[in-house]
DNA sequence: GGCCCGTTGTCTACGCCGTAGCTAAAGTCT
DNA sequence: AGACTTTAGCTACGGCGTAGACAACGGGCC
């Protein structure tokens, strides 16, 4: 009884979370993040729109999905985690933005939920152990890391809504117009992401010498003993 | 035979963005960004659905003037303006951390959009102006504020969506599971925003060395020269 | 004062959205 | 082989953003 011109069933079994959150991801990519929609997902994969609700309960899991194969892309375990922990987490900082700056259009789905994979716990995990192995405690390990990735997200966040407004927004005011002030010549003279560095180093720096200062008046002396 | 019944125009003249942008800030607080919606909006205000598209020309221009609403709750010339540049920008960093703290729905809203209204534009002129009369020029200014700001957003954004995410996600192990691990310890011991005020003076701290560095090195000395 | 026109709020309509609930078929286990 | 579970497809519902036509109010010009 079955039409041997139509293809019985060749997906059987094609689709699961991670590929359903890959496909998302580079849906988000190409078509920014207001389009995206859980029916054009299944169009783009030739499948129901309501396949992914199988894998999902609802859009916001997806998100999460999502984050978590933007987190995949960091691909941790390549990471100096031998070196000082300054440097490892300076490069962690350095490989988030950087992943988080190829997919502009998915940075807030990163930075609008946190990240329970177990790959990121076990992140955690080891980063924590690693700063504890350097003398850190542990609870100070974790504001530390804190810290850090929340600057680089916010980087992140501020670098790609820039980008992806640029075109859309006021434009500059030229040289001779009276709007021309010392903001907008600042602004002329700096990109709009020059500044990662400047702020990564500065806040290792300043973390480590919190960490000295605490270390030479005796480890814990009140108020100001938070790190 | 108008019908002294019915209030004949009562409210012409009544809307403009400022009272809709607070109004729609209001609704996002009360029931949060994901419900928001321009209907909702124009109901709680009993108006036509409508009626916010005579001001804004979508809800996208809407959300920047909400933008704009939260920047001015930041009441910035009260901010204390004749101290050092340091103690300046801490309080500029401590006061929009606690203005989006009391508006943990909208902190999305103002994070994945620059702010670019006269009065921000102003500030930023002012703050630049500051900083620059402390001996650093322009654009190393403006690099400084940046990394500032996009730590405080990063901060508001992290912790907010904690705050919002925390009865629906996975509860934390218990001291006995298996998965109480370093991790899940560290995090028992700390609260999930005090790391803020570390953070801040570290990256205060590490920029004024930075600066220090630049100054008696020459100002000018290659790469790492930048700030 | 009286007309005119631009501004503002209202109404209707369109196409798309998230998602609930049902059906059917493919795989799995006994 | 037969029963059960899991997966994909289908239909339907209420709500969404927003376009476009319409109506009433108010200020500017004679």
């Amino acid at each position: 009884m079955s039409d041997p011109a139509v293809p019985p069933a060749p997906t059987r079994r094609a689709l699961n979370r991670e590929y359903l959150a890959a496909a998302a991801l580079a849906l988000i990519d190409a078509e920014g993040l207001r389009k995206f929609s859980m029916r054009r997902l299944g169009a783009v994969l030739n499948v129901d729109p309501m396949a992914a609700y199988r894998h999902f309960a609802d859009q916001e899991e997806l998100f999460d999905g999502v984050a978590e194969a933007l987190f995949a892309e960091l691909d941790i375990d390549s990471l100096p985690w031998q070196e000082p922990w300054q440097r490892l987490a300076g490069q962690y900082c350095r490989r988030l933005r950087d992943v988080l700056l190829r997919h502009p259009h998915a940075v807030s789905v990163f930075a609008t939920r946190p990240v329970r994979s177990p790959a990121s716990i076990e992140m955690g995990v080891r980063a924590v152990a690693k700063l504890r192995d350097a003398g850190l405690p542990p609870p100070t390990a974790l504001r530390v890391l804190r810290c850090l990735r929340e600057f680089t997200i916010g980087h992140a966040l501020s670098v790609s809504t820039l980008q992806l407004g640029a075109q859309r927004r006021s434009r500059k005011p030229d040289k001779g117009s009276p709007r021309y002030n010392l903001l907008a010549q600042a602004a002329d003279e700096t990109a709009p992401d020059d500044h990662f560095e400047t702020g990564l180093r500065a806040m290792l720096r300043g973390i480590e010498e919190s960490l000295g200062d605490q270390r030479s008046t005796g480890l814990a002396r009140g108020e100001s003993a938070g790190l």
